[in-house]
DNA sequence: ATGAAAGCGCTAACAC
DNA sequence: GTGTTAGCGCTTTCAT
């Protein structure tokens, strides 16, 4: 109570109603001068909220670092919560351990009032916990465990779609890469993958590795075994790029001359690779805003009827997809 | 207070002595039932931190998304502040209003107990306030501004070793095209290469660029017209080497036969670009962890003796360069 | 060893 | 319009 009172300077830093002109204006210089800054946690405290949401996602170590996936989807929050007056407290996930370590540190204690989590980051346990508590949270991608408000990309369209133009462009025996079999993301990858080449009456060739290089490039090598060889490869996501590109420098496979390449998730190198790589481009950016407004919807209270939001994906066809004939 | 008292049980949180170890098992089972948790922003309150430290980032959109630097240095940080129970608030600045907003919701407020910025971020002013409150943080890379605690790579003896390897390639007319010429990290690399190039009594010609494709495209185009041709390109940074690329191939010159080109920060693609690209790479990794150990000593109180911690550079030498001859 | 009480910095409800 | 008061959920003396 440096100049007035108290209970008024209140008022005036929530510029609240009530407060003499003449005072407000006083105040205003004293907190000027001063250099007065209210503390946040003891806002928070009364507030019950603390101006911050939380976000979850995997960390790059486990993933190669060669998509911009995650780090775009970020950014892409970030800015927007910034916009909104809202920081964002990240956790970087690298195991189960690191998704629950974050999860204690972060959600217990109620560092945050909102959560932005990567689908597969959570295990039904947390995440039914959260669907518990009430606490707002979205998805990005889909949880193969509950139905919650989640944004996602059109996995199914996108790698259909370009499956078809595969075919249109003289492709019969594709093989697809996928992922780890149990992600809904995969699924649905697959799913497109299935549906375009059955329309065509054309075997679907599916092989499943994880997410690291090693178990890539044995799968690639293993399905570039099998003979009649197929004359394209999809590889469902962008992380898998490199590991096919190796593969068949090694096997002195030609692109697309020899084996055509195309893939889930573009990069900026693409257009750049040797040859320029084909692929599904994902709208990131959208994604992220649009995770961020459906979690402010979420902590406004409100309940938005679609649970789902699902953003096209765009072919962004270069020169490793081979020449139609 | 549920089973038995309250400041006792804030003495069981806290594992402080001065509590019977009976009473301790009874209290901690009760927490376990009653799925307790404390409340972070009570405990702000009263110990006056937070558990919170701040990064303060260039946002993507404003360099391209194409060198990978930052994404990854946030994850270093990320990582290493979760192994000291802190929690990571991440703002992302485009322009340096955002940089002023976000240090007007993260370090007014008390949000956070350290800040790891980006010496290029923060203005003078920003700077001077933190040093005068003798608040904790640590800059990644230097600043034009003050003397503090920083981390940064060897850009000298990087861009220098790098220079040095082109000569004995046989390059004799080098250019290096730069960012702007008042960030202390370009003045360091094109220090660099000018002392390399006056070490063989070479000439260094030295071209300026704003971070932008536009801008670096022109700088190239420009370079590339001053007879007789450069027959190297050294450029000083992940961000410029798509414009440099782009812009070879508008000129149909052949890399390296025409021009050769080699680029200061490393990326996972380089070594599947047209042709692979010679590169100076960095430790981001560890000036990541660096960072924050010096941030953490600075929280505890301690003032590391030494200021800077440089980190070396690694050439990672691949076909852009050109071969022997 | 345990309980009571004060207070961290703020907001909200009420009296003046 | 303005000041007073209580209390957010915790930690920390200080009695007991």
């Amino acid at each position: 109570m440096a100049g007035v009172s108290q209970g008024t300077v209140s008022k005036v830093l929530n510029d609240a109603p009530g407060v003499g002109a003449e005072t407000r204006t006083r105040i205003l210089k004293l907190i000027q001068d001063l250099d007065y800054h209210p503390n946040a946690s003891a806002r928070s405290l009364v507030a019950r909220k603390t101006g911050n949401i939380g976000v979850i996602i995997p960390h790059p170590g486990s993933y190669s670092m060669s998509s911009a996936y995650w780090p775009i989807l970020l950014a892409s929050i970030a800015e927007r919560a910034a916009a909104r007056n809202l920081n964002v407290l990240l956790s970087t996930a690298r195991s189960e351990e690191d998704v629950d370590s974050a999860y204690q540190s972060i959600l217990r204690g109620r560092r945050i009032d909102g959560l932005i989590v990567g689908a597969e980051q959570f295990r039904q346990k947390q995440l039914a916990e959260l669907l518990f508590k009430g606490f707002p949270f979205v998805l990005v991608g889909k949880s193969p465990f509950v139905s919650h408000w989640h944004v996602d990309v059109d996995n199914r369209g996108g790698t259909s779609s370009m499956t078809t133009h595969l075919i249109q462009r003289g492709h019969c025996r594709i093989a697809m890469l996928a992922g780890p079999e149990a992600y809904p993301s995969v699924k649905e990858r697959v799913e497109g993958f299935r549906t375009a080449m059955a329309a065509h009456g054309l075997e679907a060739r599916v092989y499943h590795c994880e997410y690291h290089t090693d178990s890539a490039a044995r799968c690639i090598k293993q399905l570039l075994a099998v003979e009649p060889r197929v004359t394209a490869l999809f590889a469902a996501a962008g992380d898998l790029t490199t590991a096919a590109i190796s593969a068949t420098r090694e096997l002195r496979l030609a692109i697309p001359g020899d084996l055509a390449l195309v893939v889930f998730d573009d990069h900026p190198y693409y257009e750049y690779l040797c040859p320029p790589i084909t692929a599904v481009s994902q709208p990131i950016h959208e994604l992220g805003e649009a995770a961020l407004d459906l979690l402010f919807a979420l902590m406004d209270g409100r309940s938005p009827e679609q649970r789902e939001y699902v953003l096209p994906t765009r072919l962004v066809i270069r020169a490793s997809c081979g020449f139609p004939g």
